[in-house]
DNA sequence: AATATATAGTTGCATGATGAAACCAAATTG
DNA sequence: CAATTTGGTTTCATCATGCAACTATATATT
């Protein structure tokens, strides 16, 4: 049985990315995790997700090594809960959540604040920041080949950058 | 014909950013468009992708106001560029590719280095920071209820954060 | 100007992924 | 210890994606 094509054969790190948790369902599992979802029936609940497409997802991600499957006591029902790697996904659902809150918002104001557990007050959005703390606009920002992609550039040199 | 139910009725930024972003191909089109690729054929030899997905990948964030579809002059072939509601998903795609740049590195070593123009200089990694500019730890950040969402909140009040 | 080729799609069909329901063993509850 | 919940697995129908053939228009060549 042939599968999709997966993206884990480019050589870059976006698409990488998206090779583990760019398919249906997974970012929505990793926000209710985020949000302390543990079992799998809070899972099933929450998402109205079908329990197959979940099993699938869950493993894979345990796979990854964003998850732990873990059971308390031997035997009893298991719990998922996020690996460092899977901590670090931060950035990009709070991202996600930043865009659709400016860009598809609900009309009685912010669904959700996000703020500094210790002194209560609200994260900054999430940007784009220059070495020396700066916020930058897309305009500012640029790629440059690190020793990674040596000769393998799929673009033209000249247009690392868009013009927009 | 009913298609696979999306998540736009989902009262969740999140999930509402992956309902417009979240198919496949979508932020791998997006990445080239931020890369400068702009034409159809230029997509398809960068992706290898089947032309009628692109066709309608590329439909769909024109119709969602991310993508602008522009012929030069007259009849001539349509270039695609980003809208600033476009230029908004930098913070996303950069949050992933450090994600990839961490996790699924190139052996080489760094794949893409993405440097402010002005200077030259690195950006800073994504990351969540406070009110203060202070880089914060995922456990250090909770979700509290907005305007937006009053009472309709379907994790249990006292959960709005894990304990990882 | 006429011809050839590339571009930007569209259409139809085969194949892969997802969804719904039935089923089941082990864990938990009463 | 009986009933129910949990955490799955399996099967099959449906939806999404991939592939190849086809087309109309734009661009390049002679």
């Amino acid at each position: 049985m042939m599968k999709y094509k997966s993206f884990d054969h480019m050589d870059c790190s976006l698409a990488q990315t998206l090779d583990v948790i760019g398919e249906r369902w997974t970012l929505l599992i990793l926000r209710d995790i985020f949000f302390g979802v543990k079992r799998f029936s809070q899972f099933e609940k929450s998402l109205d997700i079908a329990k197959n497409i979940l099993a699938v997802r869950l493993n894979r991600l345990v796979d990854e090594g964003i998850l732990l499957k873990q059971s308390s006591n031997e035997g009893s029902h298991p719990e998922y809960k996020l690996t460092d790697k899977g901590l670090d996904l931060q950035p990009i659902l709070l991202s996600m959540t930043h865009w659709g809150d400016k860009h598809k918002p609900n009309s009685k104001g912010q669904r959700l604040i996000f703020v500094e557990n210790r002194t209560g007050q609200p994260i900054r959005t999430m940007s784009v920041v220059s070495k020396e703390g700066k916020k930058l606009n897309p305009r500012e920002v640029k790629a440059t080949l690190g020793p990674g992609l040596s000769d393998t550039w799929p673009f033209e040199p000249t247009i690392c950058q868009s013009d927009f």
